[in-house]
DNA sequence: AGATTTACCGAACGAACGTTCGGTAACCTA
DNA sequence: TAGGTTACCGAACGTTCGTTCGGTAAATCT
């Protein structure tokens, strides 16, 4: 693999994918193959590796560690990388895309304030629960990148942050409220994010379930408890 | 020091103290000052401890970057503890014990449920932000310790969780109201715990404003904002 | 078929880790 | 003032760390 950097190859498909050489090429179904097995694999990596750093953290989980998990030898883990460090920024940064992504996807579908709000709060407590492991990593490591990595990462999460926001303040607005976005947001972000030291799928309520409580209890607060809306609309007029 | 645990000293002073020799004395005013000789160099240690491991994370933190923080050498730290991991205990021990022993003494004093909620709001606050370091490992490497020391900081934990839930049943019952403890709990122990992710002095509100803007939130939501209410009058009647 | 690239692995590297050991000055008690 | 305790420290212990190197069998390209 020539130079290797797995950063250098990371454009566009599903992990960030592998840089498609250039050149002459009679069939381009084999290099998508040899592509997306090598996506794969580390695809299957990067599970492994989320799970052991949300067992031990990140600075506790050694290599040896991940490769046992991975079932795969520990020189053999540098084939998917180039250190430790980018692992944990692979990981960051595929689940927070994601998360966005699917954010924005569901809010083009969505209309009023309120509602953009509690769909936010939903999609962000379904992704967060199917993917405990990821989540944890990404909201408990949040100052463990430096550098480069590492504010590549806060960058996103200032987009995050900034969607957010702007839900909150169209909400102000058209409910014609006062109440400081900044707080509001960051006490949101605590209630949602914190879910990860407490949740027990054996006991607690599914995602759903869990959004309309903690979209409840934001919006209204213990003191007015919520108006339980029986299902969240897909809206799309 | 004979067979020196600082565990096995641990009794009733400050920090834990350590333990009275018995038998014959003829002062005790020279065995006081000697314990708290240690009591103050220990106390010093711990704070600096508590900084790193703020900053680096447990397992990120070496003992050598504490040897450096705290100003004695490597070997001078093992005078005072005998394992990195009971470091990590005490400062956790130290700081759950003070939090909770200050929210029983302020709500002896406070009447109303919603005021004793306000009050378990603002005290914690108050020495949240007033001891962000050690609040900080507290809350960030909350399942770090195993075992017998993991299981006393649990213990102590569900503690003041069982606390706080009794106010909010309290609050429930007071007013007829309907909510779910357990999310109603964790949801505030989220919001006011994440604010050691976020919260920056020379921006944000300090304790008492910031207690008032988080009760008016969990207590109100955003659709219902806060009754401001000026001071949190300590009643005593 | 021959040449290249891919996907690994065993073994080793030097550095850093938590902890211990044998000392020694300063202090306290008798 | 002799004897014991306290409060350290320099140096080293064995272990584990992240990473690299040289190799190899299989897959792929020409």
């Amino acid at each position: 693999m020539a130079l290797s950097t797995v950063e250098a190859r990371l454009t566009g498909a599903p992990l960030g994918g592998r840089k498609i050489r250039s050149g002459i090429s009679t069939t381009k179904s084999t290099e998508e193959i040899v592509d997306s097995r090598f996506d794969r694999r580390l695809a299957k990596v990067l599970r492994h590796a989320a799970r052991i750093f949300c067992e031990k953290g990140y600075a506790g989980a050694s290599m040896r560690d991940l490769s046992r998990a991975a079932g795969m030898s520990l020189a053999g883990l540098y084939h998917y990388f180039d250190s430790k460090e980018e692992l944990l920024y692979l990981i960051q940064k595929h689940s927070f895309r994601t998360i966005i992504e699917r954010a924005e996807e569901r809010l083009k579908n969505t209309r009023g304030a309120e509602q953009r709000v509690r769909v936010f709060i939903e999609n962000h407590l379904e992704y967060f629960l199917a993917n405990k492991d990821a989540m944890k990593v990404l909201t408990h490591e949040d100052e463990t990148l430096k550098n480069g990595r590492g504010a590549e990462i806060r960058a996103i999460k200032r987009e995050y942050y900034r969607i957010c926001l702007e839900l909150l303040e169209d909400l102000r607005r058209e409910k014609g409220l006062q109440f400081s976005g900044r707080i509001a947001v960051l006490g949101l972000f605590g209630m949602i994010n914190w879910i990860y030291t407490w949740h027990n799928p054996r006991v607690d309520l599914n995602a759903h379930e869990l959004a309309e409580e903690m979209s409840n209890l934001f919006l209204c607060g213990v003191l007015h408890p919520g108006k339980t809306k029986r299902k969240i609309p897909k809206a799309n007029a």
